[in-house]
DNA sequence: CAAGATTGACGCTTCAATCTTA
DNA sequence: TAAGATTGAAGCGTCAATCTTG
């Protein structure tokens, strides 16, 4: 099971990394500022929500930067903490990315199940990861 | 979904590591091997029921091998081939890992759900798999 | 001193190129 | 020439140490 989850995400990856030279955590990132208000978030918030270290998010969003799909601000507040900042060109590639991830889910996940097996699925998995 | 299979890999792997300093590749590797009659495996077999690219296999072999858990020898039938065969000391490494990680999944997932509900994972995963 | 974030160094993984034998 | 396996170099992810601000 655990091979088939690893496949699976691995064949996700492989097709954000082919078509936007994304990876994964790469992709996650982006997925949580496009979901924020005014699409910007704290390092250590943004860390916490894609479950990796600050210092894997910081090598993360310095490739962001360096390709211009985000900017880093000092926080107005607090100016020991830095917010990350979708730009123009970083959500149009994530819309295009976006796309390209949920075709690839529907096809190599959603159309493989009737809707009584999702259904199913999600409930066994949520005692799982409780 | 995927974030949860994640997680659960992650601690699966961090237990392997903290008890026996071997990685999930690592320990995938001794379980096919400790599976075989005479516990020894051809290079490019092993490196397929395992999921890896051959060049992983070997930098996962050459640390078995400078720890003393797998030896490599030439294939006796042919010269190009090489094998990974467990030593004593490997397959002894492999029953305690076995147990610390069989310990893990039982804890982490086997506990958590009914017979039923595995019953209809294993179904609908069949699914997806396929 | 504590909190936020970054950096240096290391380990794991993989691709392309290479070496060896068939 | 092809098949089996290994190696060099590069990228990703992580820990411990560090820098900066509160």
């Amino acid at each position: 099971m655990l091979r088939t989850s690893v496949q699976l995400r691995r064949v996700l990856g492989d097709e954000l990394r082919e078509h936007h030279d994304l990876s994964m955590a790469d992709y996650d990132a982006l997925v949580q500022l496009a979901d924020q208000p005014g699409h910007r978030l704290r390092m250590a918030e943004l860390a916490e929500t894609i479950l990796q270290p600050r210092s894997s998010l910081t090598r993360i969003v310095d490739g962001l930067v360096q390709r211009g799909l985000v900017l880093r601000e000092r926080s107005s507040d607090d100016a020991r903490g830095a917010e990350a900042v979708l730009t123009d060109a970083g959500l149009a590639l994530f819309r295009r990315a976006q796309r390209t991830h949920h075709d690839a889910v529907r096809r190599l996940f959603l159309d493989r199940l009737t809707d009584d097996q999702l259904q199913r699925l999600a409930d066994v998995w949520r005692a799982v990861g409780a």
